[in-house]
DNA sequence: GTCTATACTAGGATAGAC
DNA sequence: GTCTATCCTAGTATAGAC
């Protein structure tokens, strides 16, 4: 082979920074790690990223695409029945939460880790938050629940909920008693 | 006055450090800020403290301090009524963080920024959560409910959610509609 | 007994070597 | 075009000055 085309180069350190913020936050791990684990130089990984900041930034946007991808497998299979996919969306994040290894989500996390409004990193977990708002209150808008603001609402709590309580807790807290809670609530609040 | 007794100095030095940890987060805080916030040298902090985790499982130990003192002003009035009691709880958390400049659950935050399991400052937030749950399990063991294990993962959840959702969306998330959930579920659940 | 100056380490960022 | 060596800053921790 000639030579490495950059944009793989960029996503292979990408891939290998991932890995190392999903299992020891952000902070934990310096660029020294993530080099020796692509097997590459600085100069390198300064070619690719502006700076820490711009690869977490790049993190981030990588986690929110996975978010995406969830969504759409969770939501999708359910499109003429928007009470399901509010629950079958619990279920993935239920599922998801309670894996061995996992610290939660990793955008709640990193937003945690990084309090500062003027941080990057900051803002891009923040518009996550809205995003996943409004796509909650959108398919409860669907349904032909008296208050779908409401139902809305307490969904997101729900998956709020199971992320922080998976990452404490794991499997033996109370994550795995969300999917049945939502099941329970979508239910109660629609007709 | 001739001179100032050592605990003083721990206890300035402690809460002077509380507030830009929980302001800033406890990774953004360096020890120059704190003793330039307090105002002394730092001999004088490293005489009260072994190190900074020292100082930041001290900052955790006053948050538990802080959160069972919640639990006791929550839950105290309704000893006769532990699904009252829950709800109450609920309120407490849900108005506490929904102040503005409130980041939500300080050890849920600190846990989040030190995720190494042999870190001290983790191990004692980590502690806290089985504490949370044993009390939600012990407080709807005493309802009349007929899966009291359920109830208590589902406030479990709610709290959880309370605290995740307000640091990130504040008054305008989700958490104001908690207490009416939790209302919602405890009536539902008990009769 | 308290404050100032300093050593040590680690991490981020850059310049030079192959 | 990629890797190695170095600079700079910041933060923790300690020793010396008043």
């Amino acid at each position: 082979m000639a030579r490495q085309p950059a944009a793989g180069v960029r996503d292979h350190i990408l891939d290998a920074a991932s890995k190392l913020f999903d299992a020891h936050g952000v902070h934990a791990v310096g660029l020294q790690q993530i080099i020796e684990t692509y097997g590459c130089g600085k100069n390198l990984f300064y070619r690719e990223f502006a700076s820490k900041d711009d690869l977490v930034v790049a993190y981030l946007r990588q986690c929110q695409a996975d978010w995406h991808r969830t969504v759409e497998d969770a939501v999708g299979p359910h499109e003429s029945d928007p009470a399901a996919a509010l629950v079958s969306l619990v279920r993935a994040v239920a599922d998801k939460s309670i894996c061995a290894g996992t610290r939660g989500c990793p955008l709640r996390n990193t937003y945690a880790e990084f309090p500062d409004p003027t941080h990057p990193a900051h803002q891009v977990a923040a518009d996550h938050f809205k995003d996943v708002r409004t796509l909650l209150h959108s398919l409860a808008a669907q349904t032909n629940a008296a208050d779908p603001g409401t139902l809305a609402d307490r969904i997101m709590l729900i998956i709020d909920g199971v992320y922080a309580n998976g990452a404490t807790l794991g499997a033996a807290g109370a994550a795995p008693s969300a999917v049945t809670f939502a099941e329970y609530i979508v239910a109660a609040m629609t007709r």
